[in-house]
DNA sequence: GACGAATAGTTCGTCAGCGAAGTATCTTCA
DNA sequence: TGAAGATACTTCGCTGACGAACTATTCGTC
């Protein structure tokens, strides 16, 4: 393996060591690169489907609405509430997005006549388009970047990542405010949690 | 290696798989998994950064804001501009959370005798004991989570998010609107790019 | 030295999102 | 049957951020 030039968070690493201030944790540089780095990656692959809706005419949280409404297993319909859950948005939040959605001609909220306190949310033909239009203009972002790797490291890569995944959804489901100490990890290395 | 169980990430490839539209696309298994998990990764330690800041009695926002001033060449000081640059906010942010955290007592403006127009923001003293005491409370999730790596798996990840990172740095750094192709990558690999 | 361009911040109008409170509807159960 | 309570969504007031326009200062150049 050939040794890699430096990149951002090898410098972001660098400068940060120096000013390090919690004496009962060590810094590690190992640890700080790869959080660097996911955010990096993660940071790039955000802007880039922004910029891909935007290419399309579509604000990047209006495309995720479509998104999240298309990849269901009812295609093209959903309740606000799921919806906002999915999202991750307050329900007034949802409310609004919808609203101007619908506005737009992207969506539409139909009544349940089963129970008049439900809606349905549906993609209208537009919303369908235009989100079909942005995930041409994705192209596939993410296979291309990954496309660094071969697929041996890929592979390596995906494990590695579900290792930690797993510990994280096996953890104390980060509740609210608290701080709630994990299910201690296979430990072997002391998080030395503070 | 034992086989892992399923994770969210998993059952996340397996309920897109049926959905996906682009038929000129393939649609890579490995490559959604990898993105997905790293995207809960990286969520997970946003929300735990974000509850220690608050378990301070900090928004979020204040944290990042006192982080980029304590961790720079010259802590605790900077211009608005240099801050706004780093925290990837507008001048007209910045001046808005300066205002607010200069209210809060945690920051304060001081001017410039030598050019009028500059600006420096300090951090008081209030401001650096709530940053610490974030920092404390912080912990060192990323180390808790990472823990369950190896030190040698720790390496491997990182190198390979390292390869990854490189080639978005290389890249046509993504620019504005227009999706330009990237120096296409080394190549050699179109991986398993099915 | 003085005027035009550049630079540093601020103000303004707007927008998406939040939490809390409100409205309408349905469910439960005495 | 008819409350009391639960559920589904909306409205309201507020906040942080944005882009565009503005103010104040300094730099460059003739």
């Amino acid at each position: 393996m050939p040794a890699l030039p430096e990149d951002a968070a090898d410098r972001h690493v660098a400068r940060w060591r120096g000013h390090w201030v919690l004496e009962n944790q060590p810094y590690d540089d190992t640890v700080e690169a790869v959080v660097t780095r996911m955010g990096s990656i993660m940071r790039h692959l955000r802007d880039h489907k922004k910029s891909a809706a935007v290419s399309v005419g579509l604000e990047s949280h209006e495309y995720e609405t479509l998104h999240a409404l298309m990849i269901r297993d009812t295609p093209g319909t959903a309740s606000p509430t799921t919806l906002a859950d999915e999202l991750g948005l307050s329900p007034a939040g949802m409310s609004g997005r919808l609203e101007s959605m619908e506005r737009s001609g992207y969506v539409r909220r139909t009544t349940d006549p089963g129970d008049r306190r439900r809606l349905g949310v549906e993609a209208t033909a537009e919303g369908i388009d235009l989100w079909r239009r942005t995930m041409a203009a994705r192209g596939s972002e993410e296979e291309r970047i990954l496309g660094s790797l071969t697929a041996r490291e890929q592979a390596t890569l995906s494990r590695l990542l579900k290792r930690i995944a797993l510990d994280i959804e096996a953890g104390p489901t980060v509740a609210d405010g608290q701080r709630t100490r994990s299910t201690r990890p296979s430990s072997q290395t002391g998080p030395s949690d503070s």
